[in-house]
DNA sequence: CCGAGATCGTTCGGCATCAAATTGTACGGG
DNA sequence: CCCGTACAATTTGATGCCGAACGATCTCGG
């Protein structure tokens, strides 16, 4: 499917529909096509490694993070898988129920819960991580190691502009208004 | 939160763990920040054009979608948004029940429903998307307009890969064994 | 000690998500 | 006409996903 060429003639239709307004087109396009890999990169690889051991994306990171670092405290792994914590909870316990990972309370602090992987966890990632790594290079094999690179840097600037600044921008595009409240989510129980 | 400085520290973190096996950092770095990217973005907007409409990443590109090449059929939409044709059921429903999407049967072909803005659709894209477009020149603030091209020409190449060559890998790394079935899903009914 | 705040992980509600199964429609050949 | 095949969208089941509410625990000042 010639997505390219519908994202090129998406962007003039929607120059036609403002009327000749303003349009940020290279920053569209980027963005546009930010998701578009994202998606694109985790299918496939849902689709070939991650399949035979019928894992997610978002599963297989969080054993990756705490893979590489070790037992972590569940905020840190969040933070480091990008996912909200209550997130975690559920996959946390879905890796559980596998038998891939592991939680234990922390022996000091009772608020705390500790993530680790289980002997079988860390076989699983020996065996299977390479798999992936090689997949990675597939998604990619059309840029050079150099384009990889620069590739690479030019998404930790747009991650840098978020985490930096993004939270105060937030702010001010709501300028004094609180934000409205997300239609779904929990509501006060009285 | 620094989070590039994780980025790299893993990495190391991962060849010490994999014992020198040979690691494709480039590629892995590049997909990481892909996937890194990604998440920032579309959180970003979420929590700010989008949160005043409740609406999710997916709904507005659907609504986007819509808008650019008129009304049209649904696996075009679920295509060129992205996502599967029965998520886009789902998501049509919604934004049918908020009144910004209307579904049509096709006038020849019964299988085929064609989905289309509402009035209140097209008032509301003339009036968010405008600042939807700001805010992905917010995000990619850092980048210069070659810089933001030659971004999304690399993610361009990620893309084309995978959706050119893709399933023939998908089908390589299987070979001759059927895929394994997902977990979730439907089943059969006998 | 003790109570106010801060901070953790978990629970909850409402959508999103996928792929396979299913239902409904179209269309060509016999 | 009828049947089989092809293709559309929808349903289904399990999970992911977020943010707000919650209950448990820590911390520190008095």
């Amino acid at each position: 499917m010639p997505s390219q060429r519908s994202i090129g003639e998406a962007e003039k239709l929607a120059e036609a529909k403002l009327g000749g307004i303003a349009l940020r087109r290279e920053q569209m396009a980027a963005v546009a096509n930010i998701y578009r890999a994202a998606s694109a990169v985790r299918q496939h690889l849902e689709n070939s490694v991650l399949r035979g051991s019928d894992l997610t994306w978002t599963a297989f990171v969080v054993l990756w993070v705490v893979w590489v670092w070790g037992e972590s405290e569940t905020r840190h792994v969040a933070e480091e898988a990008g996912i909200s914590k209550g997130t975690l909870t559920g996959v946390a316990r879905t890796l559980e129920s596998r038998g891939l990972l592991r939680r234990a309370g922390h022996p000091t602090d009772g608020r705390l819960v500790l993530l680790a992987l289980t002997e079988q966890g860390e076989d699983f990632m020996r065996q299977v991580f390479p798999a992936f790594n090689e997949e990675e290079a597939f998604v990619t094999a059309r840029l050079s190691d150099v384009e990889c690179r620069s590739l690479a840097d030019g998404l930790r600037q747009v991650v840098l502009q978020v985490e930096e600044e993004g939270e105060d921008r937030r702010r001010s595009l709501l300028n004094g208004e609180n934000p409205t409240p997300r239609r779904s989510g929990r509501r006060a129980r009285k």
